[in-house]
DNA sequence: CAGGGATATTTCAGCGAGCAACTATTCAGC
DNA sequence: GCTGAATAGTTGCTCGCTGAAATATCCCTG
């Protein structure tokens, strides 16, 4: 009657407590951001990499790319922020296809207030709950899933970021 | 110029991973399950839940608890599921206020194929390649997260699904 | 047993993400 | 150089989720 699937019973435990947790802390940690900043958490994210970028700007191909995401999502998401004012559109000089997204000073000003909230809501509901142990299992865990669901993915991401 | 936040290096690197993973974990689980299926995942999800309770039915409140998501969203997804044939809706005598949504045999049927896709995707992406101790690692994170982002939980859950 | 507040659910409008089709530019080969 | 394949982005449509307002029913109090 009750018993539908094959699954044993520890995985299934496993399963449904990792998946709700990380829903969960997701979505706490995305009410968060939007209450301080008005962005929606991927939104906040974007301009992060930005900061992070040299010249604080991305193409739109490498911010796809970076986030595991299509294209289509990256303009929609520029062409929000660049409504707002937060990021510029740059046309790329030597590959007229492409453009950059600049994050601007109303960006970094912005970036500064959520980044502080961004990091208080992290540590509330994740870091502070956490042993040490535990969160050095939870990066080990994490990057063996990500070898798999990424390949290659980590050094990738650095070596964008710190200009190819 | 790089450094934006007030961040801990390693909390940045486990906060990065592990939300990447998590993320990306689903959108592969919710791939293969809907390939399977043609239902998304967290449609398959509710029909998971219906198919262990009892009768094969839960009331629409219970379901918004259960999966921590709004009555709205049950609202609409109740409404696609019945139109496809895989559950229906079942007036509620003792209160004329509620409606269950009971499993039909089409849904039993559906469960059991995309159920078996599920845990082989689950296996694939995620058990396959944790060592033991790992998932047991995970699952004792994940409870610790769970316990401050939806409190008294766990308990809850079995209670309404073992009938109150 | 009438009135009012709580509760269960639905409906509507709006948002972020994905897919598919389309435009514009670059590049490779003849 | 010119044609055609590949690449970079954008646009339009659909989908699932949310929040707020609306509807229906229940329950408590006087």
């Amino acid at each position: 009657m009750s018993a539908e699937g094959c699954l044993d019973t520890d995985e299934e435990r496993t399963w449904d407590a990792a998946t709700l947790a990380f829903r969960l802390l997701d979505q706490q940690v995305e009410r968060d951001v939007q209450a301080s900043s008005g962005l929606p958490l991927t939104y906040y994210e974007l301009l992060v990499l930005l900061s992070k970028a040299d010249h604080r700007s991305l193409r739109m191909s490498e911010l796809a790319e970076v986030t595991h995401t299509r294209p289509s999502r990256i303009s929609h998401a520029v062409g929000k922020l660049a409504e707002g004012g937060f990021v510029e559109r740059v046309h790329c000089e030597s590959d007229r296809r492409s453009w950059f997204a600049k994050l601007t000073d109303k960006g970094v000003e912005t970036l500064r207030t959520a980044g502080a909230e961004h990091v208080r809501s992290m540590r509330e509901n994740m870091f502070d709950l956490l042993s040490p142990e535990q969160r050095a299992q939870l990066l080990d865990i994490s990057r063996t899933l990500l070898d798999r669901l990424a390949p290659g993915t980590q050094d990738h991401a650095t070596r964008v970021l710190r200009g190819l």
